[in-house]
DNA sequence: AAAAAAAGTGTATTTTAAACACTTATATAT
DNA sequence: ATATATAAGTGTTTAAAATACACTTTTTTT
């Protein structure tokens, strides 16, 4: 900050869109709104509200999702900021993109309560307003790294959970079919899973052991990082 | 976007703040300006300015740059959106950083016309105000994962350089003393560099022969990407 | 009793990473 | 002129990780 003062002119609108991942049925899901303001009016739209000025960005991710899902203790992290001068038509703002991670199975009741809002397949989501798509790519990208990177799985899947859900999330994220072997062995390797003596019985008459994370060497494996090569 | 319309009262001050990499002599440094204006006159900070109403913010940091060092074409990117209610004493504000990649030796002279501007070890960078040195770690952490996943060197090397010049920048990037022979091996692997048939006399008796990037090549693995393991 | 459907399990091969030390060229000092 | 010092240059062996790959088990349904 140098040879510029503060120039009230240049004050600006800062908006907050959220990204919210979920996956249910072996899908990668997004949470959209139809918006019911002006412009794009009942188009549908990530998310978003208006900073306030007494909060910081995380606050007001947090806030926001709140206030529109009624959710708490989500994960979210700040994605990108986008600026492009004409993004929004109605007035000069820039948006502060997040991405939340939701278990869909668990957290479902209480969102579908509020009205206009609604998950849809990442897949075959609607075209969004603005530049909300674009968003919604950075965030998918990011959510990629962070699956090769990091233990995913966690803030998506329900507590107790099968192997061939958690490789769904993985394929579902990575775009990419996995070996079954390889990827029971790789995950294994990394020494945060749980076997638990349940089976779920609901996906084959056999039925698949159920697992549930622990959570120190998860948390712990967040921390470190690992390689996940797929 | 939804639930709350625009709000007049809640707009507020971008700035951008740049985080500008050199290396020079085996050392990563950090571009730094004693800040002319209060709060905090005197005190070292990151290069920056504020957003125009008219502008997008990579414009912005072009332009901020640009204005305090003369440099143009000058690789950057968006690296996180601080906005702490008291990060700046004197007035909200929220801040993007940008980082920036500069090969000092073709550059310097211009920059150092410049006054109160001064290149600093990025090991012992004096302590910066407000947030700027969260930015600093930030964009570290950014230029390492992108030095582990990507080529990188076209920006901070001169034209030609010795291999044993690039070890040195992925050693200081990575914190981390690298084997000679593995690191050479792996990096011709990549197929992006081209021996040239001068050599630099400046370090040894024996000289070292001088590379140079295949640029065309080098995009090629900017995009794909890759593994760089330590 | 047979068929169907998903779960579960291990090994051999290939690829990649890591560890490791001596020779070469040349300027400088004796 | 000879010895010394300095950095450059160069391959191979070993260990670890990734990949490819197919059959058996369990249980319900017919």
């Amino acid at each position: 900050m140098i040879l510029s003062t503060y120039n009230k002119e240049d004050k600006i609108l800062l908006a907050v869109d959220c990204i919210i991942f979920g996956f249910l049925k072996d899908e990668l899901k997004i949470l959209l709104v139809q918006r019911d303001f002006e412009p794009e009016k009942g188009k549908w739209s990530l998310i978003g509200g208006f900073l306030k000025k007494e909060e910081n960005l995380d606050k007001a991710a947090i806030r926001i999702l709140h206030h529109l899902t009624g959710l708490k203790n989500i994960y979210m992290e700040q994605v990108y900021t986008f600026s492009n001068v004409d993004r929004d038509p109605a007035e000069r703002t820039i948006s502060v993109a997040y991405y939340a991670l939701i278990d869909i199975a668990t957290h479902d009741e209480k969102i579908l309560k509020q009205n206009p809002i609604q998950w849809f397949n990442l897949k075959n989501a609607p075209k969004l307003i603005f530049d909300h798509n674009r968003m919604v790519e950075k965030a998918m990208a990011r959510l990629r790294r962070r699956a090769l990177s990091k233990p995913i799985g966690f803030e998506l899947l329900p507590d107790k959970f099968t192997m061939r859900q958690l490789q769904k999330l993985y394929e579902a994220i990575l775009d990419s079919k996995l070996d079954k072997r390889n990827f029971i062995n790789k995950f294994n390797s990394f020494d945060i899973l749980i076997k638990l003596d349940e089976k779920d019985m609901s996906s084959s008459k056999k039925g698949a052991y159920l697992f549930k994370f622990d959570q120190e060497k998860y948390n712990r494996k967040v921390e470190d990082g690992f390689n996940f090569k797929i």
